[in-house]
DNA sequence: TGACAAATACGAAAGAATTCGTATATTATA
DNA sequence: TATAATATACGAATTCTTTCGTATTTGTCA
């Protein structure tokens, strides 16, 4: 039932959870590389991030070479969720609906996402009428 | 075209913002009044960061009286959508539609609020097709 | 008008998050 | 085996946010 308990990742912690969750498992060094590619940051500046991460079981790391190999702690979709639920308690008096206006409302959903996003509605909407309430992820 | 360009508030300030566009002009004693429903919060405490606030262009303040009485100096709308886009970009790498799914999948979404959703949804596809890209807000 | 209540202004402490310098350790290799 | 390259560990400066104490001003009313 309990997936992890991970503390809410900081705006720093998540570019270096990106990393991650993309490019798989890497080393601190492989990490700085892509940051740097639109922000520059020092390569100590990102270990010291990792390492903190690390206290924090942000992620985890093989020790067993001498460049540490990190890997993500904490699922993607479970991190989105939380900062998802973070932002609706914050800013939508905990409403998804007014969420997804907004999110409507600023008609960055070009006719093609439109469309997929229509469908996963509808897809969902069957299934839940289907089972009540399951849940399968 | 440019409607405002205020900073992005904190969370702090997003709790005050939040009873600004609750219950509209208010003075510091009055919001603090209200904040201490959800969590204690000392009178200079408030003051200070509803002064900083008005620096930021945040808020404004009617001086005229004693106490001073702050409202809004940024829309609730224009907010949520800076706070949508900020989390779009360092979580959702941008996409809506990933977002969308989030929301979904959290399943906070009760069976009427679904409907109301699929409406929106439903009323905003037509109107796209209906006038391709138009901005009417 | 004098004293108390209530508000503002302001400085600064306390916490978090970010950044980086320096010391130390490991690895490869000339 | 000494040296250079590359890693880690760690302390500390910086910046941002939050919190609050204290001094001062304004208003009330007995």
């Amino acid at each position: 039932m309990e997936e992890n308990k991970t503390p809410m990742p900081t705006e720093s912690e998540l570019a270096i959870l990106n990393v991650l969750w993309t490019i798989g498992p890497s080393t601190v060094r492989e990490v700085q590389n892509i940051l740097n590619r639109t922000k520059k940051a020092g390569y100590t500046t990102v270990l010291k991030l990792m390492q903190i991460m690390t206290e924090k079981k942000l992620v985890r790391r093989d020790e067993s070479s001498h460049a540490h190999v990190y890997m993500p702690n904490c699922s993607k979709q479970q991190t989105q969720k939380r900062l998802v639920d973070d932002l609706l308690k914050k800013a939508f008096g905990g409403s998804p609906v007014q969420l997804a206006n907004t999110l409507f409302d600023t008609e960055k959903l070009s006719k093609s996402e439109f469309e997929k996003l229509r469908n996963e509605i509808i897809a969902l909407r069957k299934k839940e009428s289907d089972n009540g309430n399951d849940k399968s992820d």
